[in-house]
DNA sequence: TGCAAAATAGTAAACGCTTACTATGGAAGT
DNA sequence: ACTTCCATAGTAAGCGTTTACTATTTTGCA
């Protein structure tokens, strides 16, 4: 079908053909600086050589060669994207918030997944600086590893130089003198008021499951959660805390191994939506109610959080706005740095939002 | 924080600062040319010469630039996706396979979003084009708009000329003539399925919710459903298809509003897994259980199917699969074209999975 | 009626890399 | 010891745009 009429030549070399602006020019009957200026606006063209410029446009289907164009001015309308995985909601909804308002900013939006890894991470940061990206955001919990984080901050440097920034987008600052911009939010608040709220429904023994250890999300929520119980003056008992990862099957699998034990609690704090609902699984198959019998808790407030039954109590995060709030900060023109510090933080509000998986403690 | 002691200059323009390949080269004390053989590794450098290049590298912080290098070589390593919304579970499962092969085959992934718009679908196809991506990948059902088709099989047109190419997944072909790839499944197959199996079940009456109009995956799955009903010799009454949109918000409202009619049915089949979350609310507001009340199935198998309750039985799609599939597809070399078409097309399967949603029906 | 100032259009120099060609030096062959 | 070859390295020509400059018309006004 897509052969022509021609007889077969010898095998074409992979030949990007593609109609340049040259083409159009002749096509046009004008000079390539015309075609240029015709299309950007940016310059004075008669209204009639536009026209023809745009005919000839039309008629020979051409588009801009992006990679000419980010060579010869000084933006390429791009922004970067690193996130864990591109399913997982928690990262979905925020690459969303990047998307929108990058789409919105007249911007492309490159996106790499890191499945966790950090190695990765860094590789991708500088797969990212090769491609020039106006802004290169990294977003979710990052490893407290030092070496890592001084591997991370070099490349911010390097970003900052080459006119780039790096956002970091719900992560912990690499350092004060290191050129980020940060969106965050109240994470250890957030496990405060969770914990607090627990607390006030009579429960005292609390089972915290899940986040990656040596994590800062998981330090985080897991700070506030201990403040909470201290605030109480509830003896914290580190037989209830289990970290380990931020995945459905985490939850199930730890949850089940817990419940062979005679671990005793009332409360299960999961560190986010995921999490508990691979707990919510396991407590089901033990034949356990919640909340009847147990109270069950999650963080991040995805949609997800909604479908289960009951429908889980969970801290709410703006996790869209956090993504539009990057690129809004990243592409903020900071070019009038009036000595008076544009704000290179900003913090959106959590909250809890109170459904129906907890019940107050009945007197036993 | 990000002051220096340095007597704040007149306002630098945005210099795009950056250490180019020239810079290594004067570092390294070797040519220009010599940098690139020594970073591409593709023509024969002295292992002491390549060394002194990488300390170089290394001590400058060079990454190389990947606009010169796609202006100057033949490929730019970068793959495009056309999706509805990133935070679609159904969608992001394909992004998901498509990151992941693209990675796999050193790409990278520009990604953007149409928010349903057939106009902005055309344009973001051109965007890519200007990106001159090694391949664009458009997902999901598409309008049967005879101007828009036409429009985009220009665009696929152009696409293949500039030798790039345009991948449909899950969405039907442009016409025989236009050079396009394709990653389907067999929609009208699972509904068939589906439907057969409700109706083995007792089933007569059965209520379809959902999926936009004029739009190929509803109307495929539509056609399933009906010869699935007309194999079993069931009349069809088109007051039970309600056609509409593909989210959990219209499967709820319009779930609400049949339900202040007296239509008769016993079970429902929603156009996918979104909606039937939302007929489930509706359902459940009711007080009609499910599947003791009535029966409901859905469609893709995103994994809030398994998280409902009761856990949903719907057919289920390898999203993430279609996702690899495209890309190996669109980067198959399909350069030894040995007369003998190497296959333009996939096709996945899908198959129903049985959960908890659907009850045989009890003798009235 | 002239002449300066707009308004337009054209020329050509980057932008940072890849790669065909060309050059150089020593190893190998006789 | 003298060619003939390799193995390396350098030169320079693009790749498709943008944009400072420069050149040519027009237009505005005295």
């Amino acid at each position: 079908m897509k052969q022509n009429n021609v007889p077969a030549a010898s095998p074409l070399p992979p030949q990007r053909s593609g109609v340049t602006i040259t083409d159009v020019a002749t096509s046009a009957g004008v000079s390539v600086a015309t075609v240029s200026r015709a299309l950007s606006g940016n310059y004075p063209v008669a209204a009639a050589t536009r026209e023809r410029v745009q005919h000839a446009v039309a008629a020979l289907g051409y588009v801009a060669n992006a990679h000419a164009r980010a060579l010869a001015g000084a933006t390429t309308r791009t922004v970067g994207i690193i996130i864990n995985d591109v399913a997982d909601p928690f990262f979905a909804y925020i690459a969303r918030g990047v998307e929108r308002q990058a789409s919105a900013e007249g911007r492309l939006c490159l996106i790499m997944a890191t499945h966790g890894d950090k190695e990765r991470e860094l590789a991708l940061v500088d797969l990212l600086r090769e491609q020039r990206t106006d802004a290169v955001i990294l977003v979710g919990g990052a490893s407290d590893d030092p070496r890592y984080r001084k591997q991370m901050a070099d490349r911010a440097r390097a970003l900052d130089a080459d006119g780039s920034v790096l956002v970091l987008c719900g992560r912990p600052s690499l350092g004060p003198n290191v050129p980020t911009k940060t969106v965050g939010y109240d994470n250890e608040g957030g496990a405060f008021a969770m914990t607090d709220y627990l607390i006030s429904q009579g429960h005292r023994r609390i089972l915290y499951v899940g986040g990656p250890q040596n994590f800062s999300t998981t330090a985080a929520r897991l700070a506030g959660f201990r403040r909470a119980l201290a605030a109480r003056g509830i003896e914290h008992d580190p037989a209830l805390v289990h970290e380990g990862a931020f995945g459905r099957g985490f939850g199930y699998s730890r949850m089940k191994e817990i419940l062979a034990t005679s671990l005793d609690f009332t409360a299960v704090f999961a560190a986010n939506d995921m999490v508990a609902a691979g707990v919510l699984q396991a407590l089901e198959e033990q034949g356990l109610r919640v909340p009847e019998d147990v109270s069950l808790v999650g963080y991040d407030d995805v949609p997800l959080a909604n479908e289960l039954r009951p429908r889980l109590t969970t801290v709410h995060v703006p996790l869209e706005d956090m993504g539009r709030e990057s690129v809004r900060l990243a592409l903020a023109d900071s070019a009038h740095d009036t000595g008076a510090s544009s704000d290179n933080t900003i913090t959106v509000g959590t909250h809890i939002v109170l459904r129906n998986s907890v019940a107050p403690l009945a007197p036993r």
